[in-house]
DNA sequence: TTGAAAGCGTTACCAC
DNA sequence: GTGGTAACGCTTTCAA
């Protein structure tokens, strides 16, 4: 690998010279700046990002963190966040935490360890204080989708209660006469928000009773049990809005094991928009959220920040999106499956 | 932020001392070492990777170039790749190519740069040549589930031609008498031999013709297509195996809109063993690839050769596996989904 | 407009 | 066992 002195050598300039023509910030005359490149171009140069980072320069990484990459909500996120990192010449590391604070903690030391220029979180655990050490560093941070502080960082989120609000509205408009809440962990701000967009319509109902929600875990299995108990608790309900489309995957799957017809017996609406819910049968209704496009707005202003094109922090709601499907088409005629 | 120095003067002896605890390669005195440690956590001192880097040590950073992670197959090997280098305190660099040349170059040529320590990569593209700057930068990589090469590499994947096997045995055993194969391009090996091992089998049989074969896409738009044209030309199929599953999952949805019963007139068996798979009505047989053990077999090997534990390439051929669900289960009541 | 040289925070070699 | 110090490859300040 040819270092900055060969290139010097080979161009006959002083290496600080070839370093001006590498970050252009100086005025350099346009024939030795010629000379220069020509020599870079002969010695396939190419500046270390390690000795750079060392003399004080950006490294040009940022690190992803989130629960899980297997989760499905996730990897559109990061292949938004990876997108527009990769246009900016950043790379990303990808870090998995489980949602576990433990392995969040160790995340943020090592990647303090390894100058990485910023970071883009999504996380239930973490807090002012464990970010203190990045703020300390001058290492930007951006939440992503569920923010503990929007005073102090930067933050993309979807308007969860806005779309709760819608799917309810969309299930009463269907004419369902009773419709239930499977709710996220009450630890997720997303849960809280959409539990409470639901609370706000369904409360001035009549029918309304708050054994109507019941709280279950963010995933397939949870949406299942939810199911079971519901049904179980209340036999007239005739429309359930999950927490999120796995929740709502799961409702679906046990809803059909338990004989009812969805949507004729009992509508069902998500949360999400991931693109599971379109491979059912009945399709899933759900609420979208851009969610390819919180990880690219997420990336574009964490990188902004770093090139010092933006310095206050701001937050971005990004509007979620009501698709209808079969799972709330009451009496329209399906194809059967099987 | 601490430095070495810092620590050295703190503790009243030489940086090179500091660096011989740090590393604990050297003997150093047990007394002086402690006096080290303790000021190392007074100090909160945490090394630089960067200057260790730069000074000729490992990062401890590999990367990882996927084609999308956004497709549903990524995901598992991403976090197979990823458990295992969090567990060897490695982080890694999420590349996604969307099996573009150009944007694995880009990568390649950015890695070496960043000095990362090592590559996993899928790919259809890249060779040899494309890789020989990694080799003369002593940057291993392992190949996993489409290798180009299995002499001058490490290689992990699955076998695929058994699986391919297993599935069309099975789709007979259950009494098909016409078996079609939904196969992918031909550029990737994994189709290849996937259909090589349907071939392998169905060739034996009088009904067989190759208009059974059909090609597709890798996706689910891919299998629906597949499935038209394949209905369209040959009536009596009753039996399709799709190479892998979202082609199934494209499949199923487009012969349910066809109003062909599955399995009962046509049974479906896909591969890769995505979760996907599960959540359909009826439930997708499917020939299941350890995903998660792929990507972690595949972290597991790059790590040891980096710790000079392996020398030799050497080829992990993960074994498959057949997962019988709803689509071949002819004759069996499924609870219906309208 | 350019060059010399002092860092950046480590490691590793050579002495003692 | 331990200390001194060149080297890693770059950026940046200070002079010229």
């Amino acid at each position: 690998m040819a270092t900055i002195r060969d290139v010097a050598k080979a161009a006959g300039v002083s290496v600080a010279t070839v370093s001006r023509v590498i970050n252009k910030n100086e005025y350099v005359n346009k024939e030795t700046e010629q000379k220069v490149i020509v020599a870079m171009q002969e010695l396939h140069y190419e500046p270390s990002s390690l000795a750079r980072g060392l003399a004080g320069k950006k490294m040009n990484t940022i690190a992803l963190m989130i629960p899980d990459i297997s989760n499905p909500f996730f990897p559109g996120l990061a292949r938004g966040v990876e997108d527009v990192a990769q246009q900016y010449d950043f790379n990303v590391f990808l870090c998995n935490s489980d949602d576990l604070a433990y392995k969040e903690k160790s995340y943020l030391e090592i990647l303090r360890k390894k100058s990485i220029d910023g970071l883009i979180i999504i996380s239930n655990n973490v807090n002012e204080e464990e970010l203190e050490p990045l703020r300390m560093a001058n290492i930007p941070v951006v939440l992503l989708d569920r923010p503990f502080n929007e005073q102090n960082y930067s933050v993309v989120r979807s308007n969860n209660r806005n779309g709760a609000i819608m799917a309810v509205e969309h299930l009463l408009a269907i004419g369902c006469k009773k419709i239930a809440h499977i709710a996220g962990p009450e630890k997720f701000v997303t849960a809280r928000e959409r539990r409470l967009g639901y609370e706000g319509i369904v409360s001035q109902y009549s029918w309304y009773t708050p054994s109507l929600i019941e709280h279950a875990n963010f995933d397939i299995e949870g949406g299942k049990q939810a199911v079971t108990k519901l049904v179980a608790n209340n036999t007239d309900i005739d429309g359930i809005f999950a927490g999120n489309d796995l929740m709502a995957l799961g409702a679906l799957k046990q809803l059909i094991k338990l004989g009812k017809n969805v949507p004729d017996d009992i509508a069902l609406c998500g949360f999400d928009g991931i693109s599971l819910t379109e491979l059912t049968q009945p399709e899933i209704t759900t609420i979208q959220q851009p969610i390819y496009e919180m990880g690219a707005a997420a990336a574009l202003t964490l990188i902004k920040k770093l090139k010092g094109e933006i310095t206050e922090t701001k937050i971005q709601e990004l509007d979620v999106k009501l698709i209808i499907r079969g799972s709330t088409e009451k009496g329209k005629k399906l194809p059967l499956a099987t």
